[in-house]
DNA sequence: CGACTTTGACCTGCGC
DNA sequence: GCGCAGGTCAAAGTCG
């Protein structure tokens, strides 16, 4: 079971990877930018209803009684910006009364935002360093834990999962907040994308047979990323601390520069190391 | 050599 | 109290 989880340990991490450094999506754990690129890149993925109703059962220990119900909870603050991408703000529940302690998950005491993206989704400008990687009971893909490697106070926090009902999505959950600006990218980043676009993830059930997705879904990332080298610089807001224009540039030109074959190529090469 | 990933072990909270 | 599951730590290995 959970070996074959951990059959596709890469292709979490792959993602992330292949993202943190330029296609900056998601530069800020909280954003409000529109998400009009991929509607138009990947209409597929419209099918956001069953994506959210595994959100809403993710997040039931958020709610003060029981399922989402139409009711608006102070707290928590569901955007669907775009038919791919939904975002969910979970406010600690410190002072609801209507939420036993039980009810509370360990460690809610921060707020997180759950972020239901694509692949490029994934990506963002701030820096992450990988800590962990654990199998989730219940879902055939591994949850990877990032941490941001930007600055050393900084304790903000992501968590890469892949959704079990719809493979080309995943949940992104953001914990605490940067402490810091727009950060540097590391050598390591600067590098990462072309690394991290060049593993896919797949279904845990690749082992034996043929899942829906397993023997296409690389492919449609390698197609995805093609399609991302040509996106257009995201403009951001320099006072949330998100991606300024001027971060953008170097990316581009790092795409172009690393060039999409490479990207292939060490996608053929990490998928050969397996 | 520094930054990063991997991964088993450990810690902690929750349910029974 | 015990067991399970999620989250984190840290040593070892990898990469540029």
């Amino acid at each position: 079971m959970d070996e074959v989880a951990y059959l596709m340990d890469w292709d979490l991490q792959a993602i992330v990877k292949g993202c943190s450094s330029s296609e900056a999506l998601i530069d800020h754990p909280y954003p409000n930018h529109d998400d009009l690129l991929f509607t138009t890149t990947f209409p597929e993925f419209s099918e956001t209803t069953s994506v959210l109703d595994e959100l809403a059962e993710l997040y039931k220990p958020f709610y003060p009684l029981s399922p989402p119900q139409k009711t608006i909870i102070p707290e928590q603050v569901i955007k669907a910006s775009s038919s791919e991408e939904l975002e969910v703000v979970v406010q600690a529940d410190l002072q609801n009364p209507a939420i036993s302690k039980s009810k509370r998950s360990k460690k809610n005491q921060n707020k997180r935002v759950v972020k239901q993206v694509t692949a490029e989704g994934l990506c963002d400008t701030w820096a992450w360093r990988k800590y962990g990687q654990k199998p989730i009971k219940g879902s055939p893909y591994p949850r990877s834990y990032y941490r941001c490697s930007s600055s050393k106070g900084c304790l903000a926090r992501k968590q890469v999962e892949r959704s079990h009902l719809d493979p080309a999505v995943f949940i992104v959950t953001y914990t605490a907040e940067h402490s810091h600006l727009h950060p540097p990218r590391t050598r390591r980043n600067k590098y990462s994308l072309s690394s991290e676009t060049t593993t896919a993830q797949q279904p845990a059930d690749q082992s034996s047979n043929s899942s829906p997705t397993s023997t296409t879904f690389e492919d449609q990332l390698v197609s995805k990323e093609k399609e991302e080298h040509v996106v257009e610089p995201v403009t951001a807001d320099h006072s949330t601390g998100l991606a300024s224009y001027d971060d953008w540039i170097p990316c581009i030109e790092e795409l172009n520069g690393l060039g999409q074959e490479f990207a292939l190529d060490a996608y053929f090469m990490d998928f050969d190391h397996t």
